[in-house]
DNA sequence: GCCAACGTTGGC
DNA sequence: GCCAACGTTGGC
C-alpha cells in the first residue's frame, strides 16, 4: 500500500462533496508530474489525505482512498469545461484521472501550520516549495497526521 | 490582492 | 537546447 497527498480547493470540491458523493473522479489534473504519479505509480487501495488548499486555513482534512486504475479525463476534450485542453488528441489523450473514494474525515483539521512544525513532517513536499497537486507522502508522515488529528491542538 | 515559486510555451 | 515571457498555484 502506497500514501499520497492530493489537494482540492474546498470552493471547488471539499471534502464534504466527497463524503456527500462517495466515489468520485479526479478530474483535471493538468500538470505532467501529477499525471505520472497518478497513471504510473498508484494503486487501487492506496491512501490519500485530502488536503484543503486555498483554504482558511489550509490543511489536510479527510482520508480517502484510490478507487480505480486511470482512464482518460473526459475534461480535456470539452470546450466548455475550464481545464479543455485543445491540444490533446482524443486517440491519445493527455491527460488521465482515477477514481477516489471517502473513508472518513479526520476528528480534527491539522492546518499547514501545524504541520511545520514537526520535524517528523520536515521532509514532506507540501512542506517544501512544491506545488504538486498529487504527491507522495510516506507511511510515517501519513500515520503522523492520522495521530495529530486525534490530539487537541 | 500580492507575489514568490515554479511550470509551460515558443522564438531563436 | 536556451531562456525570456507568460501563466498558474497557493500561502499569506
Amino acid at each position: 500500500m502506497q500514501y499520497w497527498l492530493m489537494k482540492s480547493e474546498p470552493g471547488e470540491y471539499s471534502i464534504d462533496d466527497l463524503e456527500r458523493d462517495g466515489t468520485e473522479h479526479w478530474d483535471g489534473v493538468r500538470n505532467y508530474q501529477a499525471r505520472n504519479l497518478m497513471r504510473d505509480r498508484m494503486e487501487v487501495g492506496d491512501r490519500v489525505l485530502f488536503y484543503h488548499s486555498n483554504a482558511k486555513p489550509p490543511g489536510v482534512v479527510g482520508i480517502a482512498e484510490i478507487a480505480s486504475g486511470p482512464y482518460p479525463d473526459h475534461t480535456q476534450f470539452d470546450p466548455a469545461d475550464k481545464h479543455y485542453d485543445p491540444k490533446s488528441d482524443p486517440g491519445d489523450p493527455r491527460w488521465i484521472m482515477v477514481d477516489v473514494r471517502f473513508i472518513e474525515k479526520l476528528p480534527r483539521m491539522v492546518p499547514l501550520p501545524e504541520l511545520r512544525e514537526y520535524e517528523e513532517l520536515a521532509d514532506m513536499v507540501l512542506l517544501n516549495r512544491s506545488r504538486l497537486s498529487v504527491q507522495p507522502v510516506t507511511k510515517e508522515q501519513f500515520e503522523f497526521i492520522l495521530e495529530l488529528s486525534l490530539e487537541p491542538e
